[in-house]
DNA sequence: TTTTGTGAACTAGTTCACAGCT
DNA sequence: AGCTGTGAACTAGTTCACAAAA
């Protein structure tokens, strides 16, 4: 019954939902690491963000047995088990479409870089653009040379910050040069090819999302706010 | 049983997820709009974004009954009840928070300015940034001026774009200042008094869950990949 | 006939509660 | 005693399938 020190057997079928929780038990657990802390508990973990203590061991227990009963986890080694579930105890290449404002921000973004995701590419179409380098210093290159950076750059992980109208076109090239994990910060729905995974954040929807909760409060004003029933 | 013109009777308890494809939806509406459609059906809606119609009919009937059996929705009858619903039947004003280059870029985002918001100011301490303005004209104030600002420019929204170790007190500080709604960009668990929304956009973690994916489908490369069984 | 609106069935995700280690 | 790992109970979300309306 012990697993023989791989991944547990169930472990191909893990939710979206899981895998985006690991990301942040590794965040806290390096705040917890550089507080010197040694070991923590789910309890404690669920503390910190507003989480269920059983829900962390669930999402931890899909990919095997981390913790001490009666001790909790040691905070160094579920970290470096976080790090090699997470794929981040290689270097990532990371290329983003797209040199305008978002496009840029995101190349510099410091958040990135801290995971140990290298930025190496951004890619536009703009003559005036290409041959520059963004404030923190990637390269930017004109889009037709998209296969060539990315088997040179050997990217990993495409970032999607062009204009809605040219993203399906985009997204076609950059899986065409081979990229097999793909983030879309524009807000169209589009086609991956099987093998290829897609994410999307869309900025729109987040801020639409804010407007409909501000139009629901100010409706029933006179209710207490947050949690008005009936 | 007929609803009496206003929300259904349900209304009050409506899924995040429920509105985030309202906004979808809208998108996908104006589009249709713009290609001359006067009617549209769950159907076909459905296959426009890879979705069950069902599911749109349901999210719909949330808010009361649109849609005209045998015939579908009128176009422009659903985006305008849409946009009602959501709260875009009126301008929100928005306030950026951190005048970095996220800061920056969401500021002059278009897709924000497309559906009716209007970003009227940003803020910094910095006082090298103090008193200029973005690439698109919105202007930077200091963040001490932030109660006054929030006052006269009737912000609605606050979008938090500082570093992660000043996100708490920049939030406490937007909503003292009234804001009840929050988009966040920074990688922390903030806290947020009742009566106020706060919804986060972690970018960290989406490249983190792409990661994994990567991860997952190198290792079980024989495989064909996207829909690897046992 | 076509397509909505919706109860019923199903599927996924969360929380509880406790047996079993340390 | 303390805390994990996990089946069982529960809750939320999705899809099916069909009666009723145009």
């Amino acid at each position: 019954m012990k697993n023989t020190n791989k991944a547990k057997p169930a472990a191909d079928q893990v939710s979206e939902l899981t895998t985006n929780r690991l990301s942040v038990y590794l965040r806290c657990l390096n705040l917890l690491d550089a507080a010197g802390a040694t070991t923590v508990s789910s309890q404690v973990l669920a503390e910190q963000f507003h989480l269920n203590a059983a829900q962390i061991r669930k999402d931890l227990a899909c990919f095997g047995e981390f913790g001490v009963r009666g001790v909790g986890y040691y905070v160094k080694d579920l970290k470096r088990h976080l790090r090699q579930i997470l794929g981040l105890d290689r270097q990532l290449h990371v290329a983003v479409m797209g040199a305008g404002n978002l496009g840029l921000a995101l190349a510099d973004y410091p958040g990135f870089r801290q995971e140990g995701f290298a930025i190496t590419a951004l890619f536009d179409t703009l003559s005036a653009k290409v041959g520059r380098r963004s404030r923190g210093g990637v390269p930017i290159y004109d889009i037709t040379e998209l296969g060539e950076v990315i088997k040179r750059d050997r990217i990993d992980i495409a970032v999607i910050a062009v204009p809605a109208d040219s993203a399906q076109h985009v997204l076609n090239m950059v899986v065409a040069a081979g990229v097999k994990a793909i983030l879309n910060f524009s807000p169209e729905t589009l086609d991956v090819p099987p093998g290829v995974k897609l994410k999307s954040v869309d900025l729109t929807v987040s801020l639409e999302s804010l407007s409909f909760y501000l139009a629901r409060n100010e409706a029933g004003d006179h209710e207490e706010a947050g949690d008005a029933r009936a």
